[in-house]
DNA sequence: GACACTCGCAACCAGGAGGTTGCTGATATG
DNA sequence: CATATCAGCAACCTCCTGGTTGCGAGTGTC
């Protein structure tokens, strides 16, 4: 089963994974997958980070294409991306999917 | 929505993310995940890296219960182990179905 | 018992991650 | 125009991560 290896998002699905490893930028991607674009003030505000770190943890977030920005006057908004995590969700779903084989093999190992 | 920070294998599946956020990580995981438990030395074979690198993965994995390891006579075995994997894949389904749920609340919003 | 194999521990290193502060520039608002 | 807000850039710091090497200890084999 190469397609472990061979899908993923550009350079696989561990980037991906590396992005979602961190508290602060699965919470800032939990607050944009209601469809709401915020700024970064207002990702900032309930937070006791910088704005500058949350800044920084966006801009992880974008370079993986988990959020995107734009810039609307003065401010810059980010916009939850659905297609990694949807990448990220087929990889461990392959995964899964091996595993429940191996047990369907023991299962037949044992009973046959 | 407070589940998105409720539920979770310890501290949250951030760990998780983390420990999956690592190219050699994750293909040890997908060796592992067939269900034949190995030992390290078995694991480092076709790795150019070192064995001492590829424990260390290994540790990681374990702690945060992706792998479980037995010491049998001289060496220690991994297994792959299916919970915290499982969990990882219900979070990102949980922000799946929030951003689902934002587009159809905006689709009938459009249409309405 | 001598030898080969498997592993753990410790020290060490370079580089990146997470975070802060300070400053500057652009955009609204009065 | 003066002022406040939002953001980008750069420097700096600390700590963790990924990786190496060296060595010692347990275990199997002849």
């Amino acid at each position: 089963m190469q397609t472990l290896d061979a899908l993923g998002a550009g350079a696989g699905p561990a980037p991906i994974f590396a992005a979602l490893g961190d508290r602060t930028r699965l919470s800032l991607l939990a607050r944009l997958s209601d469809g709401e674009p915020r700024s970064i003030a207002a990702l900032s505000a309930d937070t006791d980070l910088t704005r500058q770190a949350v800044t920084k943890h966006l801009h992880v977030l974008e370079d993986v294409g988990l959020v995107s920005s734009i810039r609307v006057g003065r401010e810059s908004r980010f916009a939850y991306r659905p297609e990694p995590l949807a990448a990220a969700r087929s990889y461990l779903d392959e995964v899964s999917a091996r595993w429940d084989e191996a047990l369907a093999r023991l299962k037949s190992f044992v009973e046959g």
